[in-house]
DNA sequence: CCACAGGTGTGTC
DNA sequence: GACACACCTGTG
């Protein structure tokens, strides 16, 4: 794990990508530096100099897996540039500026925004490790940490909801989690179709996996299927448009489709400023008495 | 001990 | 299609 990969970029802030939400599996060293498991590698990264160095990589492999898994193919200032022509957004971009869309493996994403449904991050993060630990392989020791994959649709299509339930806390989706492995590693339903679809087929399709309703296909679809204008709508996306830009009360498909109009095709980069901003500061949450 | 946070599935109108 | 309600677990 000597070997390292650096590079320039100016939008990309560690702490604003790992932290909005959208990944479960890093983990915040006491260096302040952030170790990454995904696509069956580990990586370590920090920033030094203005640049961004990631360890336990080389540039071959860099160039295979991590440039679009961090998504640098995109251009980001661009999409500031454009986003930050609404007023109301660009205090939120300012204040997230260093966040990127990282491109997930689809199974993993589907099988995390299903525990990710009525819960919060820090038990989200938690059961994913927990069944990562369990069903997963284990990679190595890195860094001092040990480092499990995350496991296959086939290895969870064939585990026992309630053992599933004890190991990873999941609750009541449990069986959700098992149902929906079996239906991708039967080939019932094939990701890599999926893959293929414009958004409002896709996310059809995935609306057929049992706990993956509305919100839920909207993340896997923006954070593994590159749809960048998927508007996700949880509660704190619901209070932020209804304070910021709607001045009411509208249902969440109102909200989709509101934020999709005001924000066009990078709608769903728009969306993660605006939960990170929003979240963070708390915004619109009821005062308790 | 109890209150609360948080999407999906199911059932009813 | 709009609504009410149950579902689990960590945290305060």
């Amino acid at each position: 794990m000597n070997s390292y990969v650096t590079v320039q970029e100016k939008i990309f802030r560690l702490k604003d990508i790992f932290t909005c939400g959208q990944a479960f599996r890093w983990k915040r060293l006491s260096d302040g530096s952030y170790l990454n498991i995904a696509h069956g590698r580990v990586l370590r990264i920090f920033k030094k100099d203005g640049e961004v160095v990631f360890c336990g990589t080389n540039q071959r492999d860099f160039e295979h897996i991590w440039q679009d898994y961090f998504d640098f193919n995109c251009n980001y200032e661009a999409i500031q540039q454009e986003l930050g022509k609404d007023e109301i957004l660009r205090l939120a971009i300012e204040y997230g500026r260093g966040i990127r869309i990282l491109n997930q493996d689809p199974y993993e994403t589907i099988i995390t925004f299903i525990i990710s449904a009525n819960s919060h991050i820090p038990r989200i993060m938690s059961s994913v490790e927990k069944i990562c630990e369990h069903y997963g392989t284990f990679l190595g020791n890195y860094w001092g940490q040990d480092c499990y994959s995350f496991p296959s649709p086939h290895r969870l299509s064939q585990v026992d909801p309630a053992q599933l339930r004890e190991i990873g806390k999941v609750g009541y989706r449990d069986r959700y989690i098992v149902q929906t492995s079996q239906m991708i590693a039967s080939g019932e339903v094939c990701l890599e179709t999926i893959a293929k679809m414009e958004r409002r087929e896709a996310r059809k399709a995935l609306l057929q996996l049992p706990g993956v309703g509305e919100k839920v296909a909207d993340c896997i679809l923006l954070f593994a299927f590159r749809h960048k204008d998927s508007f996700p709508v949880d509660v704190w996306i619901g209070r932020v448009m209804e304070k910021l830009y709607v001045g009411k009360p509208i249902s969440r498909r109102e909200v989709a489709d509101v934020g999709r109009k005001i924000f066009g095709e990078y709608a769903g980069v728009a969306n993660q400023y605006l939960f990170y901003y929003g979240r963070e500061h708390q915004l619109g949450r009821e005062v308790k008495k």
